[in-house]
DNA sequence: CTCCTTTCAGAACAAAAGTTTGACACATCG
DNA sequence: CGATGTGTCAAACTTTTGTTCTGAAAGGAG
């Protein structure tokens, strides 16, 4: 009996450590787990008992999880690099930040706010070339767009008839809905208190579409 | 010939999403690779066959690998090389899910789906016991609450003469203004079609305060 | 040297999971 | 209307892989 502790501890501690390593390896080399006989080969050991019996000695140990009966199903239980850390952000979220304030008079800052970034999903705005700017007027009220409104803007050159969409006026950017008026393009207000601006290639330029819109200060 | 292009894109498209997301979602959740079987369940296919065929294709697709013969071989191809996206979620942001539909005179839904969640940072909306649920139908169109609009709701028992709120009457789920009308509590539509509502303790209970929103429905 | 314990090997078994086949429903196209 | 193609399903079939069993080699202890 008083054998039994020492001679585990000792003899298999090194096939042990090879195995473990080895389990480590391969996962991280083909980010699946390895089977028990692939580890046979990989560890030098000719048996798939022996493996099983370490793997599940490793998973008393607590380094790895080992489900009865799945297959690959070894799972590293190490705090350092495992595959699935607690949460990240997925593959399909972009972080958008808001380059400045948009209006009819106002031109653009550069970010001037740290705090005003949002994490939005591609597949709801169709492209990750999007940028923020935050409303500030209320000439776009029968839009349903206020003051103080963050408009999501997918960025694109021209536009279709009806959109709504983010310009560049000489040097001032403004939000308004892209239309034509007796056959010439106008942006126009959505607002009785402003009157349509005629669109001139010359001085104006799209800077993208609205497509998305948030909005922190209900009242 | 020419249908033929929009086919194979329209129709399985679909499912090949509904089966790629199930695959990420397993993956993501368990640290390893979902069995054909696991992903016939999870993606509401009731043959083997059927996933084999939809993994052949994200395999070529370039969007997994699928090695042939191997168990529980998934692994997933991201356009960021690996499992990590270098990018992890900062403390203050926090993920809210979109429990259901909310207007007059439908019940909230728990349909969990996967693309009608948003990151939102906990700093803007003062907390991190919110919701989200999607506007159906203007019954607070002069509130600039629109049908297809998402609003993010602290939870909270009571609430404020002038606050927004979703509110539970009965077992209906809907958007409204809390006010007085003789001394008595109602809840306000923001549209003249519809009418003031009594707020009776019997009947009515408040979900939350609406504090923000999120519109990706612009036109 | 014999007994005992530990460890590994090889084989056999059982179950899970990948793969294939054929059939049916449905739509599209000629 | 029939021909073709696609998507789905159900049921086999095959392979891989986890698990167990028995026995043999190795190394100490008495």
């Amino acid at each position: 009996m008083a054998a039994t502790s020492r001679s585990t501890e000792s003899k298999s501690a090194k096939t042990i450590e090879r195995v473990y390593k080895y389990v480590q390896k391969y996962i991280h080399e083909n980010a699946l787990s390895p089977s028990v006989r692939d580890i046979c080969a990989g560890a030098g050991l000719k048996s798939t008992s022996s493996v099983h019996a370490y793997l599940r000695k490793l998973d008393e140990m607590g380094l790895i999880e080992y489900r009865p009966g799945m297959r690959r199903a070894i799972i590293l239980k190490n705090t350092e690099g495992s595959e699935a850390p607690s949460e990240s952000i997925p593959a399909d979220v972009v972080r958008l930040t808001c380059l400045g304030k948009i209006t009819a008079g106002v031109p653009i800052y550069a970010h001037e706010d740290e705090s005003e970034s949002f994490y939005i999903n591609k597949s709801i705005i169709g492209s990750n070339d999007c940028f923020l700017l935050k409303v500030k007027g209320t000439s776009m009220i029968n839009a349903h767009i206020l003051d103080g409104d963050y408009l999501i803007i997918r960025k694109q050159d021209s536009c279709d008839e009806g959109d709504i969409i983010a310009a560049l006026i000489g040097d001032e950017a403004t939000v308004k809905r892209y239309g034509y008026l007796n056959g010439q393009p106008y942006l126009f207000p959505e607002n009785e208190l402003y009157s349509p601006i005629p669109f001139n290639t010359a001085e104006c330029k799209v800077l993208g579409k609205v497509v998305g819109l948030h909005r922190y200060s209900i009242s």
